[in-house]
DNA sequence: CCGAATCCCTTGCGATACTG
DNA sequence: CAGTATCGCAAGGGATTCGG
């Protein structure tokens, strides 16, 4: 990876060649649609495993299970296993996640800001395209 | 997709479930990490297509031609074909471009500052699972 | 209720070769 | 130089079943 040039004219310049596959991880998981979901749901407050399961919709308990995991790895969710029948699993966003929802956020607000400007650009390329 | 309880204690509250779709997409398109660092990349001035694959390192070249199709066709990358032989073509951010790389670097920033805790987690994480 | 494990199909993507 | 086309592997992810 040749990344010589990345950082340049960033206010602070602070992107260097060296720290992009770290960054890279990071973006991964924020483009993992589910993640981001999860990401946002926790930040209202602890959920359950069904729970999130319910709210997101449309996820399937595998990819459920496996976003968490990821998640708890990367140290941005905690579970909480309360040693009871029928169990009960708690997940809750760490003050690590918690400050990850910031940049993720703006991101969003980004993304409904320019929808419209987005779409209107695609239609315009489709319609050169197609013809 | 039910999503309804996804805005909430947001400061501005201003995710809606019926906006998620949208934002997902542009988060898979952050999430792309090609794409992030065409991105970056052109953040830096207008590049050649050979140029860009040389310097990003590692990328196929259908994988670029794809990305900037997709990039173009967002609206947030210009390709300029100037009719010449051997042919030549620049690609540049557009404005939509340039607005999207201030939160893409908000992250970035974010992603710098926290890798050790991701790492020291994950660390934590995987000794834990492994005994 | 929470999650691991298996099956199986689809998709992504790299490698390679070919055009204008 | 800047793509397009084809192939083939490997990963992603849904459905289902089993276990604690």
């Amino acid at each position: 990876m040749s990344l010589s040039t990345l950082d340049v004219t960033t206010p602070q310049a602070i992107m260097h060649s060296a720290d992009c596959p770290k960054v890279s991880q990071v973006l991964a998981r924020v483009g993992d649609k589910w993640s981001v979901l999860i990401i946002m749901m926790l930040s209202n407050g602890t959920r359950r495993f069904s729970d999130l399961k319910r709210d997101i919709g449309g996820i399937s308990q595998r990819m459920l299970t496996i976003c968490l995991r990821g998640l708890e790895r990367d140290g941005l969710v905690e579970r909480t296993v309360y040693p009871v029948v029928p169990p009960k699993v708690e997940y809750a966003l760490t003050d690590l996640g918690r400050s990850l929802c910031v940049p993720v956020k703006a991101l969003g607000t980004w993304a409904l800001t320019h929808t419209a400007e987005i779409e209107a650009a695609r239609a315009a390329f489709d319609a050169k395209t197609e013809d």
